[in-house]
DNA sequence: CTTGAATATCATCTATCGTGATAGTTCCTG
DNA sequence: CAGGAACTATCACGATAGATGATATTCAAG
């Protein structure tokens, strides 16, 4: 059985002639003869009564309603992939929690105005998972901090970074090595990128053996650091943007340690449904024109400006 | 797109690997190398990721969702049509009031034990509307009174019917010619073969203008003719299954007149769908071997025998 | 770097499909 | 009932696409 005789199989039902389904499919009546006839022996059963007027058998009727929703969804995964209509189907996005909550709400709000048939799912997580993630096809793209070093992989800078210490007191300046040295760091859990980042910076410092504690959401780690349990590294626009809800302050980190950026990671482009393309396309447009999306970044700091 | 595709693409979906699903699918593995490359072309993306281990890309992943529906939904349809296999699908039967009340039961009972995945629908109206029913296709096969001189019909007699003259009191032999032209008789709406029946009895009594109620249902004229609104002609059987629950009397009508069978009629066999070569075989059964069958009639019979 | 397992490519043969001409129906009309 | 119009079936042929086996290429592991 052939999608293709299904397609004239339903024209004749529909139109009642072999003729007008010719023609409506562009071929000729003696095809649409073959594949009737074709689909007859096939199933073994005439589908078709030819006797003055055309119309179809009990098995026809039995037939016509299978070959209804084969060709819908047939018709369906066509539309789906193609180029010109408007994306459908899922998006799975994967992203770090701080890019989660300060970046991507505009550019998500911007893509899924712009394609309000595409159903994103968006899960968060440390880099190092979210590389895992979507090299065994559980993420569809994801944002990392940094670059990732594997071929095959359609990369992009997405956003940038600097990264700060956070702390529930104010700081004129970087604490002391043996102040951070039996201090508590509060992190994302094993595999996040900022994370490397406080190792780094007490290698920095001469110091090796660092007490964190592991948190899963960003609410969490700040309400935390707020009432002084401890230190943590963050990118400065998160912390801005949160300031309002917790008293936390900050002190920029070393330029070499405190600049990170968010790179925006997916399988080579060929392999890309619609939707992707035209996440890529929002994401693209939105990273060199900062201003036509809404940044709440500097929302919440006109926002803070108020409270600090 | 073909369904051929489909089906290598989920195989090697699932196996995760060309060989493998080159095998279980009968062919060799350029074919399937073929087929990806066919669909990929089609879609103009990259479905299966062949680095090192088989994966669906995302592309793949959200083509290999619309194939399981496209395929189960195939497959579907196949089995349909196995005649091999224990019929599905709807059967669509048309009969007369008495035929559904009297004659189907039993076999609709053991059809149903014997094919239980077969969906009846079971209509019933009379004997000209069911032909006329038929032809536009809204019934897969009728039990009809009488003869149907179509050619192209699959006809064969299941039931014998004695017709009787019922009446709300006794008679111990046919009323006078004058005293059937003044009453009223029940009857079916238009188009009921028993009703013709009325007409003939009258001609042969040289009546011709009668009085005809009609009525949609068995109990409601049963029912009126119990208490004296007027004569009515059944099936004897049909009057007896009935008598316990109304006080109707019968008398025989003459054999040219009263002597009727109800014929199964079906479109030619090949266009059957397995459900109705099922329906036929358990009918046919029931019909030649009627003690294999419970018999509604013959139970009745016993049970109105205290009352009578 | 080599090896083995897997996929891609290629040439070839075959089966199938689409086409146009023609033959055979059915139904309507006079 | 004959003739014609409209429709479907059949057929032969050319084009296309599919299946196959041999061979080349790729990839990852050792």
């Amino acid at each position: 059985m052939q999608l293709k005789s299904l397609r004239i199989f339903r024209e004749v039902a529909r139109t009642g002639s072999f003729v007008a389904a010719a023609e409506l499919l562009h071929t000729v009546q003696s095809n649409v003869t073959a594949h009737i006839k074709k689909l007859e022996e096939e199933l073994d059963a005439k589908l078709i009564d030819r006797h003055g007027t055309v119309r179809l058998t009990s098995a026809g009727q039995a037939l016509i309603q299978y070959a209804e929703s084969i060709l819908s969804a047939h018709d369906e995964a066509l539309s789906l992939f193609q180029k010109n209509a408007s994306p459908r189907g899922y998006l799975r996005i994967g992203a770090m929690e701080t890019t989660t909550a300060l970046r991507l709400p505009p550019i998500l709000a911007k893509f899924h105005e712009m394609h309000p048939e595409v159903d994103i799912k968006l899960q968060t997580g440390p880099t190092a998972d979210l590389i895992k993630g979507m090299m065994e096809g559980k993420h569809d793209c994801i944002f990392v901090a940094g670059k990732v070093n594997h071929p095959r992989l359609h990369l992009f800078k997405a956003f940038d970074e600097q990264l700060v210490l956070v702390a529930g007191r104010h700081m004129d300046e970087m604490p002391e090595p043996h102040e951070l040295q039996t201090a508590t760091f509060l992190a994302f859990r094993q595999g996040c990128s900022y994370r490397q980042r406080i190792e780094l910076l007490m290698a920095n410092y001469g110091v090796y053996a660092t007490r964190i504690f592991e948190f899963g959401t960003l609410d969490a780690m700040l309400g935390c650091v707020a009432v002084g349990m401890g230190y943590a590294i963050l990118p400065r626009k998160t912390v801005e943007a949160h300031r309002h809800r917790f008293d936390v302050h900050s002190h920029p980190l070393p330029k070499e340690i405190g600049q990170v950026a968010t790179y925006y990671a997916a399988p080579e482009t060929d392999t890309w449904t619609p939707a992707m393309t035209a996440f890529a396309d929002v994401l693209r447009r939105a990273v060199l024109q900062p201003e036509s999306c809404v940044d709440i970044g500097s929302i919440t700091k006109n926002d803070t400006a108020v409270h600090t």
